[in-house]
DNA sequence: TACCCGTGGTC
DNA sequence: TGACCAAGGGT
């Protein structure tokens, strides 16, 4: 649920999800449709899927457990670098770094002098990030997790808190006068309002909503422009979020 | 590698 | 008010 989405987003729905599915064997006995349908607009929803998808491989492969070594972790849908590195360090205190756009943002401040980080790269955040961690277990489980916090709430995007910032006398971005970004501006995020994104949000919307599929006719009244009600309507079959025809309606998958 | 994938809040 | 941004992952 974190994955891209705010964390005051995410904290209400989590704990409706967890009463409802408090362990992986629980979400795995439950339809996929049912996991679409109450992450409700957290957005992404192909997390949804991946998730339960997730649930029943860890059913099945680690008898309901979760696992806690990175390797088997990465091995699970949905679960990249960054989830992996979370579980394992903050679930089961290894000493593994983690680093998420907080933390890329804290290293390349803090460390490199740099006003903003640079894209996601396993093979530069994560040595970095390893140099950071103190031996002990616990401390360096403190350190993973103080360094997203500071990103959060301190060391942010737009305007960081330079002046309640704990790393303040030993920042090397303060120090060198808080140097504007040389390098090219990261690519702007694309427009939401008439892109293919909100074609699948509007349909799935209608989705939820309904306890029997959806005719083609339904599908199309959500968009005039059916070149794109098309692309999108395709990509959400690919993607497995919608099952159906156009001759026997269109569902959430089971 | 670059691009695609939701949604809502902030300034 | 529209761009920016958010505990990324898959391809």
């Amino acid at each position: 649920m974190l994955q891209q989405t705010p964390v005051v987003r995410v904290i209400p729905r989590l704990a409706e999800w967890l009463e409802r599915w408090p362990t992986p064997a629980s979400l795995a006995a439950s339809p996929a449709s049912d996991a679409v349908r109450a992450w409700d607009r957290l957005g992404y929803p192909r997390r949804a899927l991946n998730l339960h998808a997730c649930a029943v491989a860890i059913t099945e492969r680690h008898g309901g457990v979760v696992p806690s070594d990175v390797s088997e972790l990465l091995a699970l849908p949905g679960i990249g670098d960054y989830t992996a590195r979370a579980i394992a360090a903050f679930a089961y205190g290894r000493r593994v770094p983690v680093v998420d756009t907080n933390v890329r943002r804290v290293l390349a401040r803090a460390v490199e002098g740099l006003a903003e980080p640079w894209a996601p790269n396993a093979k530069r955040d994560l040595p970095l990030m390893e140099g950071q961690l103190p031996p002990d277990l616990d401390d360096a489980r403190d350190t993973n997790a103080g360094a997203m916090e500071l990103g959060a709430l301190v060391c942010v995007a737009r305007t960081p808190r330079c002046d309640v910032c704990p790393l303040a006398d030993r920042c090397a971005w303060l120090l060198a006068g808080r140097p504007e970004h040389a390098g090219p501006k990261a690519r702007t995020q694309k427009k939401y309002e008439g892109s293919d994104r909100q074609v699948r949000g509007l349909i799935l919307r209608e989705l939820r909503a309904s306890d029997v599929p959806l005719t083609a006719a339904e599908v199309e009244s959500v968009w005039g422009e059916p070149a794109q009600r098309d692309r999108a309507l395709a990509s959400l079959l690919r993607d497995g979020l919608v099952t159906g025809s156009a001759d026997e309606g269109y569902s959430l998958p089971e």
